[in-house]
DNA sequence: AACTATTTATAAGA
DNA sequence: TTCTTATAAATAGTT
């Protein structure tokens, strides 16, 4: 960005790396600033260094109110009237829950609810929407599937390859000790290494000499 | 910053405004990557357009940064007082943004997004989510087609028997004049009455009799 | 912290 | 929306 380019990735350097975040996290914080201001955004930020130092930032429009006016209008809801002073105190807010109301129904919609509110066209995108939505999850699942698969193909193919090796080894006339001791789970004592010793096995040196 | 350098306050222009948004979003969430990258740090980032919609980024998750901060607010709370009106105010705001946060992912995710996101078996849940939400679409789709189809059909059954009966009307071999008058679109004066009455045709009370 | 040579972001226009 | 481009702003390396 200046007197060098430099690539997107950690920088090693800890005094460089501290006095980078230092210079980006100011030039973040401001360019978050303006953007809330220039286009009447709500903005939160929040930034942890890497020593665990947080920073944060959030677009001040939004009222204090905010939290007991959810609690109100909870309440409010069920009993009485909601408390509809407040809810038009705070623009920010109700933008907040439009849009969640709107996204829990067309979370409701995509999972099959609600549908009598639709037409048939809408029906008919709903329903294309889906199925591509569909179609994308199986084929992740698949492949996460068919990667699982071939995991085990390769391990058994190493565990065969093993096999293999300590067949060779048992179908010597006179295994080594180690070798039958490990395959047959035999605890590698001096009293087991002596005892297989005695009845002819080999000892590692024998075997390679 | 460019053109022309711009003060920082509200744009009016609408299109402008957005316009800016736009860029200067994009400009927003790729200096956070590049600071989380470069410094190794943990960012989230939350935007809501004036219009309500919401963009978000986080290096690690969403939840996971905004607990963290919770955490550590708490801290600061505990230890000394000050400012407490805007971290309540933050904290706030971002709690709700969160539930946003968390819907829209949802969303994403079942429209096949992010989903890198998620395990085998979370893979499995939402294919069998979609395909349930898919079966209640088009049957309820199905539905309304039929339901279409058979209301076409008790009209055009209407219509049928209504040109029976004109059909049988007319090929009499002296329709009454009434009904020929109808068909060909004659208006129905005395005058014409009186004509198709000498060429032949029959008054209602004629046929009736 | 301050200084700059450069890179990057972006406002306006197309 | 997307591209172009002149200019403003950000910033990497240096002092």
């Amino acid at each position: 960005m200046t007197r060098r380019k430099i690539q997107i990735k950690k920088i090693d350097n800890t005094t460089t790396r501290q006095v980078t975040f230092s210079k980006r996290r100011r030039g973040l914080f401001k360019k978050a600033l303006e953007l809330s201001t220039l286009c009447d955004a709500e903005i939160a930020l929040i930034v942890f260094s890497s020593t665990g130092k947080l920073f944060d930032y959030a677009s001040s429009s939004v009222p204090q109110v905010i939290e007991r006016q959810n609690l109100e209008s909870n309440k409010l809801n069920k009993l009485d009237e909601p408390s509809l002073e407040l809810q038009l105190d705070n623009r920010s807010s109700i933008l907040l829950s439009n849009e969640i109301v709107e996204k829990t129904h067309e979370l409701r919609k995509m999972k099959g609810d609600e549908l009598q509110l639709l037409n048939i066209e809408e029906l008919q995108k709903l329903e294309q929407l889906l199925q591509v939505g569909l179609s994308h999850v199986s084929n992740e699942k698949d492949e996460r599937f068919r990667e699982e698969i071939s995991a085990f193909e390769r391990k058994g193919g190493q565990l065969m390859e093993d096999n293999q090796r300590l067949k060779q080894v048992t179908h010597l006339s006179r295994p080594p000790i180690f070798a039958v001791q490990q395959i047959l789970r035999i605890p590698k004592t001096n009293t087991s290494m002596a005892l297989l010793s005695s009845w002819g096995y080999l000892s590692l040196t024998d075997v390679e000499r």
